[in-house]
DNA sequence: AGCTATTGATAACT
DNA sequence: TAGTTATCAATAGCT
C-alpha cells in the first residue's frame, strides 16, 4: 500500500476526481465547523460541483445569508484589503518553500564540508576544491580548533568541571575522532549547553560515518558533490525570485 | 513534547485561541484552494474574526461574488436541499462514532471470550458465565475444533501440502497451544489464506498472553470483565439511538 | 464503501 | 510572534 505524494493539479481521471472530491469536501466542511467552534468566529463555505445541482454550504442557509450580507455591505475596495487571492496565496507558498530550500542548502553545505574535513583528517588528498570550498573549509577547521583548544584548556586547568561546551559545528565529533570518551567526564557539572542540539549533531555524525564505506585512505572515485558550484541553478528563474 | 487530543470546544484562553485561529484559517484556505484545483470545481470561503475588520475570503472578491450570485439565485427551499447544517453534521458524526463503537465492542467480545477459552484450557474453573457467555463460548470452541480437525485431517492425509488455512478465530493460537510450530510446515505451498489477518491475530494473541500474569491455575481474584452484562449501558440514551 | 500507509495539519513549547 | 517537533488527523491508493 504505497501512497504517492499527490501533485497539486487537476485530476484527469473522472472517478478518482469524484472520490477525492467527496473525501475532501467532507474534510473541508469539518475544518470550517471546527474553526468556528474552537475560535468562536463567523464563517461560511459554499462549494459547487457537477455532482450535485445544489451547492453544498456550511453552516446553514441562514448562516450563509448572514455572513454574505455582512460581506456584501463592504465597498469593493475594502473587500480586497485583507483578502487572500489565488496569486498571492501561491506566491506565499513559493516564498516559504524557497526559504526552506535555502536553509536546508546551508545545513547541507555545512555537513558536506564537515565530511571533507574528516576525510582530510583521515589522509585523503583534498583535490577539486575551489576557492569557496577552501574558504568554508578553513572556517570550519578554525571553529573546530577553537573548540578543541577550549576543551584542552579546561581539561588542563580544571579537570573536575568536566563537560566542556562545544560549538554546534563539532559537537560530539571531536570526542569521537580526537580523544576517546572519558567516563570521568560524564558527570554533569554546572553546564549550560543545549543537550538536544548536541545529541542531534552526534546523531547525524554517526549516520554519516556509517553510511559511507569509502571514508579513509585510497578512495579516489568519489567526487565532492558540492564542489561543482552548481548550487540550485535549477531554481534561478524569474518565477522564483 | 506531548500533545493532548484537542477537545472540540471554544478555546477560552485568548492567546491560544488567536494562535489556533491563525493556523487553522490558513490551513482551511489551503484546503479550499486544493479542492478547487484538484477537482476543478467552484467554491468560496468567507471567514470573519475579531482580529481583522475585514473578512478573509477565498479565492478573490470576484470569485466570491460569482459564487454568491449563483447561490442567491436559488429559492430558499432549494438552498436547503443538499445542505449540511450543524445539526445533521453532528448527527452524522455521532452515527459514525456509534458504528465504530459497535464494531470495536464486537471485536473486543470475541477477544475476551477467546481469553476465557484459553483459561479454561489451562484449567481455571469457568465461573460467573451467564447464558450469553456460554453461548458465545460454545460457538468459539466449535469453530476452533473445526479448525483443529481440518488441520489434523490435512496433516494426516497430505503432510506435504503444508500450511493449513485457519479460521480467523484461532489463527496462530492453535499452533502455539496445541502443537509446537513445525518447521516442516513453514514452506509456503499453494495457499490462499490472508497472511495479514493471520499475523494480526497472532500479534494480539501474543500481546494477550504476555499482558496477564494471572493466566493459569489458582488465580481467583480476577473477574471476567464481560460477564456482568453491562455492555455499553452508558450509551443507551435517546441522544444515541 | 472500508482499510492502512503515508502525507499533512497543528498543539504545545521555545 | 514566529519557528520547531511530536502527535493527531486527513486522505491516496487499493480492494
Amino acid at each position: 500500500m504505497t501512497r504517492k505524494k499527490v501533485k497539486l493539479q487537476y485530476i484527469s481521471n473522472d472517478s478518482a476526481r469524484k472520490a477525492t472530491f467527496k473525501k475532501r469536501k467532507k474534510g473541508l466542511m469539518k475544518k470550517v465547523s471546527e474553526l468556528t467552534t474552537l475560535c468562536g468566529i463567523d464563517a461560511c463555505a459554499i462549494v459547487y460541483s457537477p455532482y450535485d445541482s445544489q451547492p453544498e454550504i456550511w453552516p446553514s442557509p441562514g448562516g450563509v445569508q448572514r455572513v454574505l450580507s455582512r460581506f456584501k455591505k463592504l465597498p469593493e475596495m475594502e473587500q480586497s484589503k485583507k483578502m487572500v487571492n489565488q496569486e498571492s496565496f501561491l506566491r506565499q507558498r513559493i516564498a516559504k518553500a524557497n526559504e526552506q530550500l535555502k536553509k536546508m542548502s546551508k545545513d547541507n553545505r555545512e555537513k558536506e564540508m564537515t565530511e571533507v574535513m574528516f576525510q582530510g583528517l583521515a589522509g585523503k588528498p583534498l583535490l577539486n576544491l575551489n576557492l569557496m570550498d577552501l574558504n568554508d573549509l578553513g572556517w570550519l577547521i578554525e571553529q573546530n580548533l577553537k573548540d578543541i583548544n577550549k576543551r584542552v584548556d579546561l581539561l588542563t586547568k580544571g579537570p573536575h568541571n568536566s563537560q566542556v561546551p562545544l560549538s554546534s559545528t563539532m559537537a560530539g565529533a571531536s570526542g569521537t575522532m580526537v580523544a576517546p570518551p572519558d567516563a570521568a567526564l560524564d558527570r554533569t557539572g554546572g553546564m549550560e549547553m543545549n543537550m538536544d542540539a548536541m545529541q542531534r549533531q552526534q546523531q547525524w555524525f554517526t549516520d554519516m560515518m556509517h553510511s559511507h564505506d569509502h571514508v579513509g585512505f585510497g578512495g579516489d572515485d568519489m567526487m565532492f558533490p558540492f564542489a561543482d558550484g552548481n548550487h540550485n541553478n535549477l531554481w534561478s528563474n524569474p518565477f522564483f525570485p
